[in-house]
DNA sequence: GTGAATTTTGCACACCTATGCAACACGCCG
DNA sequence: CGGCGTGTTGCATAGGTGTGCAAAATTCAC
């Protein structure tokens, strides 16, 4: 196996000395003579930097940490590889960090310390579902941390979300303007701000017109639990359901109609949130509210790049509006098509 | 901020030489005393090994590369949730790739270089459209590298499949004894040596109970293309459809039912290929043959592993067999439940 | 207790690049 | 021609660890 050829090898061939080869390659000043020499030489051996070393140095990797806990939700992965290429193109690259199913404490440390080992130049946290103390801990080791599609009351996080009450308030609104009278709704996960919201969003908009729903009831974005929820509402006889994510609203679509033998939107009327690509299907023709993703990913990144190259940054809580999308799934208001 | 404590300070604090440390957390001999001593002084000041100084000197990023192409395809983000996980568990991490839609080879030249830069220890090559070249690039390089749910004919990278042949021929002798007499195929690409084993394992199993099919269409994994397909085959009365992967199928059924108003399984049969978690819904329930994601991600990381710990390992071709898994989207033999 | 065998330890260096500092070259103006 | 300012260059070192080598310490057998 050929020896890694390093910055003294081209240097000698070019005739000049490392530290020329170096700044030619880290952008620093050099004279159009010695970098033309410098690159052909570097052309002529192959020549690329070491990346460690130079994050050795420098203090940094140009590796951006990013923690999921559930692709199984197809919001994620597709935020994931928009997160990869945006990353891609700013010199970044993507380290995944998975959290094991039932994490416990220690071993949360455990994996805390592996991502801090890595020296990751920011994380990327990227799950509604992760405890405030993971975050805390990036803080603390003075790593620069955004919030994706979570947030966290009473923190100085930057967190980048959709606007989760107006969604869920247009939805309220467009329910009860679609003459429904039994609203139910079936929340994300009120241990999450995402949740949080977008159910208080949900029900002042509801208030506002005078409406209430006759149950709420925690979906914790689990599908068995979604399930469970959507037979108690059926039993209470719901005419509309809110489900707090898309995810959850498929199953409990399925559930409706197959279980249940419900029409949808004869019977009941299903609106989700999120817009992830399977809402569009056909089986499915999911109206829900659309979390921009593309957006959502790069007010992230610019974000997260901001906080790495001005450490003094303070940071931002960005929220980002989404339209209400009308599919099959839910009844229209009178007047619409 | 804290500056870096070294194996110098803990050397110190612990009245022994900074090797001494250095063995200690590199797990070379170290006699029971000074082993105490040094995670004494370690645990006072809060010691961690410094990642990029050790990759630097040993050569070894304990990096794994992943390059993925398309995380629409439910398989794969699965796929990459266990990976990230079985590395982790190796003391591995998992940096992600991704190509550019329409990455030209300029375009994939720089990524590749990007990705032999950042020092990886292996590759995990999960598309079945990544180009024969980028796996030549990594092998020339010394990166020990396996394809995964792909094969490239004629080379000796390690890759691990499952039994796609074996499995395919399952679901033409099922759909055979179905009493299915107008059976088409929706391939999967034919540039890929999996949309090309299960077209070749499925035609082979027809012909050899004399059967024929009707059409074989070039679906290339994806979706409109797909449907475009599947229109011609209804055109043609196809009575059962062998769709070349889930996530086509069920662009197939949705278009089958909504748009050409046909029953499934009474009008026409569809079976797909991976059984992600998405075809047991209840608005799917998709026969299908099982890719058994878990097995073959392990069989994954134990070849890259053990190319990675024996550079001179000599690299294997793995296919795992997985079984057809009977839902409501075709007909059943006679006989059977 | 003595010699050999074995383990442990410390020294010094290697890994490869970035960067502060001083030296230098060069152009320009007075 | 001298002096000054600007831009380049090389030297030397830092960044934090692993490891070969030789010296030291320990073990063991006799």
């Amino acid at each position: 196996m050929n020896k890694r050829v390093t910055s003294f090898d081209v240097a000698a061939l070019a005739g000049v000395s490392q530290s020329a080869v170096s700044r030619v390659f880290s952008g620093a000043s050099a004279s159009k003579d010695t970098a033309q020499k410098v690159r052909e030489a570097a052309a002529k051996l192959g020549y690329r930097p070491n990346v460690l070393a130079r994050s050795l140095i420098t203090g940094r990797s140009r590796i951006i940490g990013m923690v999921v806990a559930y692709l199984g939700n197809p919001f994620y992965p597709d935020a994931l590889e928009r997160f990869s290429r945006a990353l891609q193109d700013e010199g970044y690259h993507t380290l995944v960090f998975t959290l094991p199913e039932g994490a416990g404490d220690t071993d949360t440390d455990r994996i805390v310390q592996q991502m801090l080992d890595q020296q990751v130049d920011g994380m990327i946290l990227a799950s509604v579902g992760l405890g405030d103390a993971l975050a805390q801990r990036f803080e603390a080791a003075g790593i620069p941390v955004v919030l994706f599609n979570r947030g966290q009351t009473g923190s100085k996080l930057a967190q980048v979300t959709s606007a989760n009450r107006d969604g869920a308030r247009k939805v309220a609104e467009f329910l009860v303007s679609g003459g429904h009278q039994r609203i139910g709704h079936i929340s994300g996960w009120q241990g999450s701000s995402t949740g949080r919201d977008r159910t208080e969003g949900f029900l002042n908009g509801l208030t506002a017109l005078g409406a209430q729903p006759i149950a709420v009831e925690d979906g914790r974005y689990d599908h068995a639990q979604a399930i469970a929820a959507s037979d108690r509402l059926a039993d209470a006889e719901a005419d509309a359901i809110f489900v707090g994510n898309d995810h959850m609203a498929f199953a409990v679509m399925d559930h409706l109609r197959f279980a249940r033998g419900l029409s949808v939107p004869e019977d009941v009327s299903i609106v989700g949130y999120d817009d992830v690509p399977m809402a569009s299907y056909a089986g499915y023709d999911l109206t829900t509210v659309r979390q921009p993703v593309g957006r959502m990913v790069n007010a992230t990144v610019k974000a997260l790049i901001h906080q790495i190259e001005d450490k003094s940054a303070e940071t931002t809580a960005t929220e980002i509006d989404g339209p209400l999308i009308l599919r099959g799934s839910a009844r229209l208001p009178k007047g619409l098509t």
